[in-house]
DNA sequence: GATTCATATTCCCGAATGGGAATATGCATG
DNA sequence: CATGCATATTCCCATTCGGGAATATGAATC
């Protein structure tokens, strides 16, 4: 199935303040790769590729919608990476840098809504009135 | 105080399997470093130079007792810290590798009580009748 | 102070990592 | 099919990592 995902290559994955960045705000819903770019304030290669390491060690799921690439958790996350998401969300909500990635996120999701055609934030349901 | 540990920091101390197994055993108590040797079965370099790694990074704490090296988990981790060990517990509580490790630990317990004078486990309190 | 035991450190190696510049891909639209 | 946009990939580089052989340290004991 939906391929098993063990403890040390969850952990490799977590080892990077980019990739934990990328995860937390991954846990508020699906985004696509510019709207990371906004929210983190790195530059496209450096998203791309943190993505593409989580990508390969199932970590996060993805889908084409168009020219966008919508990222987002598996939907049927093993028991160790469900634990350790967990754990994470936890840890994160005091961390500062996380703080303000969520706050970016919030602050920004109603651009997106407008900017992207993808849908990839649930808020982007605006039929473009 | 104890040196804060951030988040980035735990997960490169939990990214390598020896490690893990090291902390595994750490939960159950102190331990020296030949004993770890002998449930990991792993080399003397292996073993020390990862409870070094472990140890600079704050994640184990150490004591000398004659010519052994006791080691254990911090008295007072971080919460992260705290947070990460129990998320782990709860991991590799299903996993053979870490489960013949703990295996081994409680078979090899009471050789350790007469071999080690360091008192490393809890069961070496054996005055030596 | 020489020896022994437990442990740590130093070299050396091949492999992986993270980062950025440049380039390639793939979809959409004119 | 040329162009533009969003994203991925390829090189290149400096650094770190994990492993093992050999050596060093430091405490205990003779």
């Amino acid at each position: 199935m939906h391929d098993r995902v063990d403890l040390v290559k969850i952990y490799e994955c977590l080892c990077d303040r980019t990739r934990l960045r990328l995860l937390n705000v991954l846990a508020q819903g699906p985004l696509c790769v510019c709207h990371f770019q906004e929210i983190l304030r790195e530059p496209q290669v450096k998203i791309s590729k943190h993505l593409g390491y989580l990508r390969t060690r199932g970590l996060v799921a993805y889908e084409r919608q168009g020219n966008w690439m919508v990222y987002e958790l598996p939907a049927k996350p093993s028991r160790e990476l469900r634990a350790n998401l967990a754990c994470l969300q936890d840890c994160a909500r005091e961390n500062p840098v996380f703080r303000r990635d969520l706050a970016r996120l919030e602050k920004l999701t109603p651009k997106f809504a407008e900017t992207s055609p993808c849908g990839c934030r649930p808020a982007a349901k605006t039929t473009a009135g």
